[in-house]
RNA sequence: GGGCGAUUAGCUCAGCUGGAAGAGCGCCUCGUUUACACCGAGGAUGUCGGAGGUUCGAGUCCUUCAUCGCCCA
């Protein structure tokens, strides 16, 4: 027997390990079926799981299970990946808490250290998707480190370098200096500051008292100025082009250029220029071949380029200092507050600097044009469509991807140096070596490059990587390309697009025919949520109180296409009270003995309710099947939940309660087999959403052979079970019933009492289903009894109900001041009604031009609203006679 | 500055290709009817942000304005 109410917490990690110690996440188990492959967004090794996540995976996990079910072989391939920026820092505060550092202990040590620390704290996260139910083939993880992944990383850094996609070049790049090394355009935050714009006057060289304006942010960075720029059509400063200023503090020559870069409406229409320490002035300085004067060092102090005075300072008291020298030397000409954005670190979060240095690149212009052209002709959708229009924006305007990074946790870039610095890019030392010897005619000692790849750079190679390129492993042959990649808008960019041009380039095929984009979860209030918000909502939390049913359900149920979503606590509530339905609703069927029966054929019901249901079982599954298909979770959730909750248990369970106490042995033994079935189907339908409560119920009396739902098949009974003439019986005995309940109430007849029905003006059909159904009907309407009849009793509530007139015969009881008002509104509401469609139907353009189904449409529902509104007038009017 | 999106019931949101305004929560009334009070029955609440336009017909398409988000410069 089922306890009174679902206690998620004591099954739900039992049925995980039966799961997945059976087997039945692993991939591979059909090899007639097709495959059905979702590589999951590998999580940061450093992470755990947030409200993100849990929505990520949730919908998954939902398309896995559904495709499972439907037969399909479904990979869920798992893992993680080393984030190597994230990870060097976890290590390294464990290391300074041990009174240690990275630096201290050596490369080789540091990343001993990093592995250890991986295999004791690193998949936190992956743990934790067990709670969620995700069904991922556990048994394939894979970590962006891991050997193999490795090599696929190596063979492509070299392949790429031999096709000339990859190079070292010296330029701009964002520069971290507290972790000392560069980071992509996508790691850096700007952020708004309060600062302030400084306006210099630096003196014209021969033109005594003579100043050129020029406004900056950074002040600190005019002892690298190598230039003024002016606008050429600025008339202000016409003359001056191709003169030069004396850079005050330095005392260097700097020449005055004409460059469009100087907006001659902002301050002063001239602006320094910078080129070692600004993205636009480093265009600038190309454009006219200027000096770069690189000011700082690798953790951004003035280097020896600066007059000796600032060597050593770090930026920011550098600025002061500048400020303050400018101000004594009479060239400080105004200051004004300003608020303007800053470039941060994402992690580490201290400014970054636009910093001058050689680093590895990838040419992602030429890589890009595949992965744009497979998006235009259709071989991958993005969903919803809108989010391709970000994905071209980006793609088309791409810049070279700076991929080295100076730490020591990643991939080490596979190219060495020889004494004269040339360079060998091979899979090995070994190879390198050979290389070298051919070169030079000699062995000769090289020497590797020191710097790791940029995370991106392995995890660019997911989709094929973890099924084994560059080996030729069948894995690859079955499972690539994808079905699926289910992704947030935020790594659009940072991944998606880098999957696109990996992908095409070395597999020359697609990584995943579809993206899903799925959007952010904020909090209740619509804040985006973080720490220092404090309003993180932690969804292992949630699981704990409400189970990981409740929260998965909810989170299906709100990831409308397109919109953010909104969590709160009320409504994964509410799903947790959902699952209890479907709970009590089992219990039900368990007292009744309504289980699964062998042999049972859902089209041979003989009883009008058992022919409804299973047709609408059917019809169900279809609505869920579409909206799956659309990726409409939101829907798909929304239907099942109303199927269980309002059409099951409101209506079915409760007119099986009329067949499953009667007398007939025949139509109860059906009811009995009929409601088992569609609980069965029902679990099954809930079971992508739901997956643990379902496989309970399922293994607690569903099962039948000891097998779990979570290999059941998927139901599919297309349309045979439909008849539109069934459920055109149980919408009318479902109208009548409300409508009785609904005068019942406005008329506060009280729930207890029994009252009879006489239906007049009943047609045979009609009269036929009163008959067929009297015995559930007098019970959920709690009549005495309900018949047909020709003749209103006096002082009788009356009800109009299709073509006939239900009257309750309750004189004592009702006010007919009361009753008679309640008639008239419905009369003015018919009459409103009529109206409406009067104008509509007198309209000649309306019955030209309107479809024909459509004008029908209209004519049939006058006709309805006036015959309405009709018997409602003779009720009035019977009414008044009796008094 | 460029791009995307939002504005529908007290709150959070659905409403796909234009043809009778919906859900959940909350609220009100009633109810211990033998699955369920994490429940049942009934009920109230919307000139679908403003203004134009297209159309026989607009919450749905177009223009514009307002307000609010997000992304990229």
């Amino acid at each position: 027997m089922l306890d009174k109410t679902y206690r998620p917490d004591a099954v739900e990690t039992t049925h995980y390990e039966r799961w997945n110690d059976s087997g039945a996440f692993a991939c591979g188990q059909n090899k007639n079926a097709e495959p059905y492959t979702i590589v999951i967004p590998p999580p940061n090794v450093t992470g755990s799981l947030h409200i993100g996540h849990a929505l990520n995976n949730t919908l998954q996990d939902i398309l896995i299970r559904y495709e499972r079910m439907r037969g399909r072989d479904a990979l869920w391939q798992p893992g993680t990946d080393h984030a190597g920026i994230a990870t060097q820092m976890v290590v390294e505060r464990q290391l300074e808490e041990a009174g240690s550092s990275r630096k201290e202990i050596g490369r080789e040590k540091f990343i001993e250290t990093v592995w250890d620390w991986k295999a004791e704290s690193g998949g936190t996260i992956l743990r934790q998707l067990h709670r969620l139910g995700a069904s991922c083939d556990w048994s394939r993880e894979r970590f962006t480190m891991d050997d193999g992944l490795s090599a696929a990383v190596r063979k492509v850094f070299v392949d790429l370098y031999n096709e000339g996609l990859i190079y070292k070049d010296q330029r701009l790049v964002n520069w971290d200096p507290h972790f000392q090394t560069a980071i992509s355009d996508l790691e850096v935050q700007q952020q708004e500051v309060n600062g302030k714009l400084w306006y210099f006057n630096y003196p014209i060289e021969g033109e005594d008292g003579r100043f050129l304006t020029v406004a900056t942010t950074r002040p600190e960075t005019m002892l690298g100025d190598t230039a003024v720029a002016v606008h050429p059509d600025d008339e202000r400063y016409k003359d001056l082009i191709g003169k030069h200023c004396i850079l005050p503090l330095v005392g260097r020559r700097i020449v005055i250029v004409a460059d469009e870069h100087a907006d001659p409406e902002q301050g002063s229409g001239a602006v320094k220029i910078t080129p070692a320490h600004d993205f636009n002035d480093f265009e600038v300085g190309r454009r006219h071949d200027l000096e770069m004067v690189n000011i700082f060092d690798i953790e951004a102090r003035i280097n020896d380029n600066a007059p000796e005075k600032y060597r050593g300072l770090d930026r920011f008291e550098a600025r002061k200092i500048v400020v303050a020298d400018m101000e004594a030397a009479g060239y400080l000409d105004r200051v004004e507050d300003q608020v303007h954005m800053v470039p941060y670190a994402d992690r580490g979060g201290v400014p970054i600097e636009p910093y001058l240095t050689e680093q590895w690149f990838v040419d992602a212009k030429t890589l890009a044009q595949p992965a744009i052209e497979a998006v235009e002709d259709g071989r991958v959708k993005f969903v919803p469509a809108n989010w391709s229009k970000t994905y071209f924006e980006w793609m088309r305007n791409i810049q070279p991807w700076c991929i080295s990074r100076q730490l020591w946790w990643g991939h080490q870039i596979p190219a060495w140096y020889g004494p004269d610095g040339e360079i060998f890019v091979a899979h090995s030392e070994e190879d390198a070596l050979a290389a070298a010897q051919t070169h030079y005619g000699k062995a000769t000692p090289l020497t590797r490059d020191e710097d790791v790849l940029d995370t991106w750079f392995s995890s660019g190679l997911w989709p094929f990587s973890t099924l084994g390129w560059p080996e030729e492993t069948p894995e690859l042959a079955r499972y690539y390309p994808t079905d699926v990649l289910v992704t947030g808008f935020d790594i659009i960019f940072f991944w998606v697009a880098r999957m696109m041009m990996l992908g095409m380039h070395f597999m020359k095929e697609v990584p995943f025919r579809t993206v899903y984009v799925h959007a952010l979860v904020r909090d209740a209030s619509g804040q985006k949520m973080s720490k220092s918000k404090g309003n993180i909502i932690d969804p292992l939390e949630l699981i704990d109180k409400f189970g990981g049913d409740a929260l998965r359900f909810t989170l299906a149920s709100l990831a409308a296409p397109g919109r953010d979503i909104k969590l709160s606590e009320a409504r994964v509530e509410g799903s947790r009270n959902f699952a209890t339905k479907l709970w009590n609703a089992a219990r039900f069927c368990e007292m009744n003995e309504c289980g699964p029966v062998a042999d049972f054929d859902p089209a041979s019901c003989q009883q009008t309710i058992n022919r409804w249901i299973v047709g609408e079982v059917a019809a169900c599954t279809r609505d869920i099947d579409r909206y799956i298909a659309a990726y409409r979770f939101n829907d798909a959730a929304q239907t099942i939940y109303q199927f269980i909750w309002g059409t099951f248990c409101d209506w079915y369970v409760e007119f099986s309660k009329s067949l499953l106490n009667g007398d007939d042995e025949a139509a109860r033994d059906e009811t009995r087999a009929t409601t088992g079935w569609a609980m069965m189907q029902l679990l099954r339908l809930l079971h992508p959403f739901m997956p643990f409560i379902t496989e309970e119920l399922w293994t607690q009396f569903g099962s039948r052979d000891g097998g779990m739902l979570i290999g059941e098949a998927w139901p599919d009974f297309g349309e045979s079970l439909d008849d539109a003439a069934v459920r055109a019986e149980m919408n009318w005995v479902v109208d009548l019933i409300s409508g009785v309940r609904s005068v019942r109430s406005e008329m506060n007849v009280p729930p207890a009492a029994q009252i009879p029905m006489l239906l007049t003006g009943a047609n045979e059909t009609s009269a036929a289903w009163l008959d067929r159904h009297g015995a559930l009907i007098r019970r959920l309407a709690r009549l005495s009894s309900a018949a047909t009849g020709d003749t209103v009793p006096e002082g009788a509530v009356q009800l109009v109900h299709g073509e006939a007139t239900a009257a309750l015969p309750i004189a004592d009881v009702i006010d007919i001041d009361q009753e008679k008002a309640r008639l008239q509104s419905a009369i003015a509401k018919s009459e409103g009604e009529i109206g409406k469609l009067e104008k509509k139907l007198g309209n000649q353009q309306f019955l030209a031009k309107a479809p024909e189904a459509v004008v029908e449409e209209q004519r049939e529902r006058l006709a309805a609203s006036q015959s309405t509104r009709d018997k409602l007038a003779d009720a009035l009017e019977r009414l008044s006679a009796a008094m």
